[in-house]
RNA sequence: GGGCGCUUAGCUCAGUUGGUUCAGAGCAUCUGGUUUACACCCAGAGGGUCGGGGGUUCGAAUCCCUCAGCGCCCACCA
């Protein structure tokens, strides 16, 4: 018996189950088919499944299941991120919150922590997207932590090291006082601040009088070192030369002179403090400026500062605006608007500080990287992101790959003990290196020590498509020479620089190919307010009630009716309720035909007509489903099934061939018609796996290995164009009849009769779909307009429903008229058009043959009108 | 400050090289509806001088200029 309503949760959790009992996920080397393959972006593993997954996901599965579907050997490789700053920032939270300090543990002993709580919490995600339908091959699930990721990132780095590209330098990075790590540029994040601009009197040494600085940051005068200014500013020509005096710290500093000095910022005065501005790093190196560190690593102030000792950078300014106040050193405060640098991850703002780190050069990587994108061997949708990526690759700087965190890959390096280090792979090559490098063969191990940094976690994301397959380790193996390079890439424009950008760098310099031939870029989603979803603003709904509430189905369908490639989506609750909707109208269609009683008998000419029509119709479809899949036009695609599905299969063939009430229908027919369904189902599975599966095992009793998952999709044919614009009159028609029921309160269910005034347009052979579906008795062509008639116009033939005595003939001659008007203004102006001889001559063949055709018809309907108009006098 | 993009129906968006039904779709709105699959539905309807202005052209939502508003990316003016 089938079930009145469809139950999202019951079927959902048996079709998984079914899948991966029978293994259909599973994806193994096969050169005699061919490949279609996705890595997952992996999530952070201990992350938990948010609304931009949901999306991203399905957008993933959809393209997976479609390419299964074609025929193809898919596989989506799953797994998750280690995420070293936010899962060791998790681990050290937890532990603070069980009184324990981070600096209190060893190095083990945390990463002990660290692996408990991954175990504990990791993996979450993936269980999240198997309610979602997402078809991983799960036997694959990888971690960028594992041993293969693991061993394949030291080589990596082992082998930059070799090249050249990675060094070992004391440089300005951007430091987070928070994480207490140096992070990459595309960790910082520009934020506009309201903030104040203070005006600072330094004396001049030996003068009475005061040179004003403008800063932002009065609390780092005690890393001062020298004041600036523009050789060519003629205000402060009187400076050059001199010395002046630190306010409050009463430290002599030079003036010196540099024309990277703004004469039009605030008084042409700038201060120079080398430890604490990229700018001012700069200038201290030009000059040979001493540099005074006053930040301890948690920003607060350090002994070198002399002052405010242990306070908190933001407390010092407070209290410093103060103490200037009472000296008389603060000329003026002006509030200013200023562009802070935070930490993508701890959102706290950043520090400039110098300091030891390892970087890798990226002027080579980003030189292979760059063309294949410019030449669209690796296409972006939408294009647009490719000028983005142009500019970052055109303008990159070293990349800092260490991090002072425990959590992620130790940078395998180790110090001699005589200053030096070397770089190896693993312990015992580095110890022969170290011996052969120091000159002393009785080196040992415990000699050594290595380097307490680990790298950015994006240095492992970077080889991830490569690292799936074990490609760095053993290069050229089936399984990378299969599966790689991938098809398509699905994540968001955010991480273009932090992920898809490097592997595009180590696709070529491992594998010298791309490791993707597309990157899909999808939006941002927000909530109906256009406001990006978070935590704090509680407007993110929970994805998993979602789907309880709606099934994944449904879900997935309204996450992707409005998911234009990077446009943002906006979302409502009513996306996932019209999705929840539709797989309730498939399941009631779906219950329509299985509720027919099938006889052998002559097949009706209307039910013959309409599966003709929509078999050539289906071939439209599929081929315009096709051109959308191509351009990575999803929710386009999305919306072609779902309207082909609601209004021409249910609302049109479905109610043509419907039998009469208690009538059976003829095996013929339903036969067809359960063959339309299940294509339609094909088209569908990609969006709606699990219930398109439900009503696909239960349309024809099935073996149970007839899984729509790998059923093939049937092929396109050659459609008659003709054909299904003769069907849309016939559509028309019937429309007409139902208006004129409907302004008269005919009801359905009293017959009508209809005239036809014919000309070659009448779509004649399909009178008996006119008659069942418009409940009309009789047909009849007449020569004449019929009087005593309710009429109507479609595509030139003139159609009347003789109703004597009900029709006010005043009425209908009004209407007649003023469509008469109409289309003898419509013929002026294409007759307006055709005279100009400019048009003619200029306007391609076809657009001119096509006005003429207007013109006929025009001609032909008014010919018809005023006829008509006579005939009824 | 530089670069890119956007502005089309109440909302979210399509509209490929200017020219076929180019002014569209979905949702929302409104009007009808117990035609035995479906009210989580059916049948219909209304609604836009395509951001403003100017130009090119026989013809512009589409190309050019300009103005206004919005968004994104990049950038060391303290």
């Amino acid at each position: 018996m089938i079930a009145t309503n469809y139950n999202p949760k019951e079927s959902e959790e048996r079709w998984y189950k079914y899948w991966m009992d029978h293994n259909l996920f599973h994806s193994e080397v096969d050169n005699s088919r061919e490949p279609y393959c996705i890595v997952i972006p992996p999530p952070n593993v201990t992350g938990v499944l948010h609304m931009g997954h949901m999306l991203n996901n399905t957008i993933q599965d959809a393209l997976v299941r479609r390419a299964r579907l074609l025929g193809k050997n898919a596989c989506w490789v799953p797994g998750t991120d280690h995420a070293s700053i936010a899962t060791e920032a998790k681990v050290v939270a937890k532990l603070q919150h069980e009184g324990n300090k981070k600096t209190d543990l060893t190095r083990e002993e945390f990463l002990q922590h660290a692996w408990d709580w991954t175990h504990t919490h990791g993996g979450i995600i993936l269980k999240q997207l198997k309610r979602l339908g997402a078809s991983c091959d799960w036997e694959r699930t990888a971690f960028t932590m594992d041993e293969l990721r693991s061993e394949s990132v030291l080589k990596v780095f082992v082998d930059l090291y070799k090249k050249g590209l990675i060094y070992r330098g004391v440089r300005m990075v951007n430091w987070d006082p928070q994480a207490l790590t140096a992070l990459s540029d595309e960790e910082v994040v520009y934020k506009e601040e309201h903030s104040k601009l203070y005006y600072l009197r330094y004396q001049i040494e030996g003068e009475d009088g005061y040179a004003i600085v403008a800063t932002t940051r009065p609390e780092t005068i005690m890393g001062d070192t020298a004041m600036c200014i523009n050789p060519k500013d003629p205000k402060n020509q009187h400076l050059r030369g001199k010395k002046v005096i630190v306010p409050l710290v009463n430290r002599t500093i030079p003036v010196i002179e540099d024309e990277y000095v703004d004469i039009e910022f605030g008084t042409g005065c700038l201060k120079v403090t080398p430890a604490h501005d990229v700018n001012d790093y700069m200038l201290g190196e030009k000059y040979h400026l001493p540099s005074i560190d006053i930040f301890n690593d948690n920003g607060t102030i350090s002994e070198a500062a002399g002052l405010y000792v242990g306070m908190d950078r933001f407390e010092v300014r407070r209290q410093i605006e103060k103490d200037l106040e009472v000296a008389g050193l603060l000329e003026k405060v002006e509030p200013y608007i200023n562009n802070v640098g935070f930490s993508e991850r701890t959102n706290v703002p950043i520090e400039p500080k110098l300091s030891m780190q390892w970087f890798l050069k990226m002027e080579h990587l980003a030189k292979i990287a760059l063309e294949p994108v410019l030449k669209d061997e690796i296409r972006f949708f939408p294009a647009k992101f490719k000028n983005t990526y142009r500019h970052w690759m055109e303008n990159i700087k070293d990349w800092c790959i260490s991090r002072q965190l425990w959590w992620g890959h130790r940078i395998p390096a180790w110090y001699l003990p005589k200053g030096g280090y070397v770089v190896a792979a693993n312990e015992q090559e580095a110890l022969l290196l170290a011996r052969e490098k120091s000159g002393n063969p009785d080196l040992t191990f415990a000699d050594l020590r290595q380097e307490e940094d680990c790298l950015d976690t994006w240095f492992s994301s970077w080889l991830w498509p490569i690292s799936l397959f074990d490609g760095i380790n053993h290069p050229g193996n089936p399984e990378i020479s299969y599966y790689y390079p991938t098809n398509d890439l699905v994540t968001g424009p955010d991480i273009i620089f932090f992920w898809v950008a490097r592997m595009i760098m180590a696709g070529y310099e491992y594998e010298g190919k791309m490791p993707f031939r597309n990157v899909y870029f999808t939006g941002i989603v927000r909530d109906k307010l256009g406001r990006k979803m978070s935590k704090s603003l509680g407007n993110s709904p929970d994805p998993l009630e979602l789907i309880d509430k709606y099934g994944a189905d449904g879900v997935r369908v309204g996450m992707l009716l409005c998911a234009p490639a990077g446009g943002d989506l906006l979302f409502d609750e009513s996306l996932p309720e019209q999705g929840r909707n539709f797989t309730t109208k498939m399941w009631n269609a779906f219950k329509l035909v299985k509720s027919w009683k099938v006889a052998e008998k002559p097949q009706p000419d209307h039910s013959r007509l309409a599966l003709e029509w929509f078999s050539h119709l289906l071939n439209k479809v599929t081929e315009t489903l096709n051109a959308q899949f191509d351009q990575y036009r999803i929710s386009e695609a999305l919306m072609t099934v779902y309207t082909t599905f609601r209004d021409e299969f249910s609302s049109w063939l479905l109610e043509v061939i419907k039998p009469a009430y208690g009538q059976p229908i003829d095996r013929t027919t339903y036969e067809q018609t359960i063959r339309i369904f299940e294509q339609l189902l094909q088209l569908l599975h990609p969006f709606m796996p699990f219930i398109t599966e439900e009503i696909w095992q239960n349309l024809q009793a099935r073996q149970a290995n007839e899984s729509i998952m790998v059923s093939k999709l049937p092929q396109v044919h050659p459609y008659d164009e003709h054909l299904l614009n003769r069907f849309e009159a016939v559509k028309n028609v019937i429309v007409g009849i139902r208006n004129i029921r409907k302004q008269n309160n005919v009801a359905f269910k009293d017959v009508l009769e209809l005239k036809i005034k014919q000309n070659e347009r009448y779509p004649e052979d399909f009178a008996s779909i006119i008659g069942k579906m418009g409940n009309i008795s009789n047909q009849e062509t007449v020569t004449e307009a019929v009087k005593d008639a309710w009429s109507f116009i479609v595509d030139t033939v003139e159609y009347f429903i003789p109703a004597t005595g009900q029709v006010n003939m005043g009425e209908v001659k009004t209407k007649l008229e003023e469509e008469l008007n109409y289309t003898r203004g419509f013929l002026n102006s294409v007759m307006k058009k055709l005279s100009n001889e400019k048009f003619v001559n200029g306007a391609p063949a076809q657009v001119v043959a096509n006005e003429r055709k207007k013109q006929a018809d025009a001609e032909a309907k008014i010919a018809a009108l005023e006829s008509q108009l006579a005939e009824l006098k």
